[in-house]
DNA sequence: TTTTTTAAAGACTTTTTTGTCTTTTTATAT
DNA sequence: ATATAAAAAGACAAAAAAGTCTTTAAAAAA
């Protein structure tokens, strides 16, 4: 499961390019507010995405937070990686001290299989993909309007 | 991602069923040095089975932890539900406050395979199927003795 | 009955994660 | 120039998870 740092990056990053789109650079009170996450808590973990160059921002007036329209796709799993690292997709499913194809746990092998298709699925979706999913309305970001 | 009181647990469990089928009721000092957790978290962790019903135990002389021979095999999954709850297998991938087939979040469909992917696994998957693989040599249960 | 061995219980501590508050810096608008 | 609006920075606080310590209860052996 991922921490709530990597989660409210996703959405906050999802938010963020959808913005982007109409030429707008949202800030972390707005943003905050559109995925339901604690403002200042949103705003450091922003930070830490600008420090780690996944994300551009322009402070005062007019500023917030944008991406680099030259730069590549942004995956999921290199937001994830810079917010809590990589553990996740190489942790032994039952937690022996590494996970080894050689000296494997007695789940490795069914466990691995599942692991390494949320490293793909990580890996292979990217924040336009889901920026696309939202202004298609197949996706919602927040539940602040319920069915 | 497991909690570590969950993984301990599996790990604590599988090696009181090997330690059975020879007869014996390892304590947790002993369960502890073979699964390499904390002495003292893992007898908390353990208390915790007993008290769901999971596992027995007799104090005093010759004591120790056992599962009841007439009881059916035990799914990792009741072992997960009893340390962390049913969390991890019912929580949205990017942590929306519900994950909902109606209104799903942008990689709610790939997601929620993986996910439930993972519950099969643990539903199907019994201490016993992993003692098994212990004893068999397929799978170990601690970082002891390296390749 | 006393000693020994074991789990149970619960208070306590430490570490990690999550979250908040205040001040500083930077850019823009007036 | 000054006021305003924004992110950056960093100290601080709260909550959760992980782990430890001490005492109590129970069972068996001596
Ligand atoms: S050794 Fe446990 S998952 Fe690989
Ligand atoms: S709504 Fe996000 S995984 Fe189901």
């Amino acid at each position: 499961m991922l921490s709530k740092a990597s989660e409210y990056a996703i959405r906050a990053l999802v938010y963020i390019a959808i913005k982007n789109r109409d030429a707008m650079r949202p800030g972390y009170r707005e943003i905050s507010r559109e995925i339901e996450a604690p403002e200042q808590f949103t705003a450091k973990i922003l930070q830490t995405c600008v420090r780690k160059k996944l994300l551009l921002s322009v402070r005062g007036r007019g500023g917030g937070f944008f991406f680099d329209p030259e730069s590549k796709p942004l995956s999921l799993i290199e937001i994830i990686n810079a917010i809590e690292g990589m553990t996740l997709f190489t942790r032994c499913g039952i937690g022996l001290s590494r996970c080894s194809d050689t000296a494997p746990c007695p789940i490795h092998k069914e466990y691995a299989v599942i692991r390494d298709r949320y490293q793909q699925l990580t890996t292979n979706t990217t924040i336009d993909d889901l920026a696309d999913k939202i202004i298609s309305g197949e996706g919602v970001l927040n539940r602040i309007t319920m069915e």
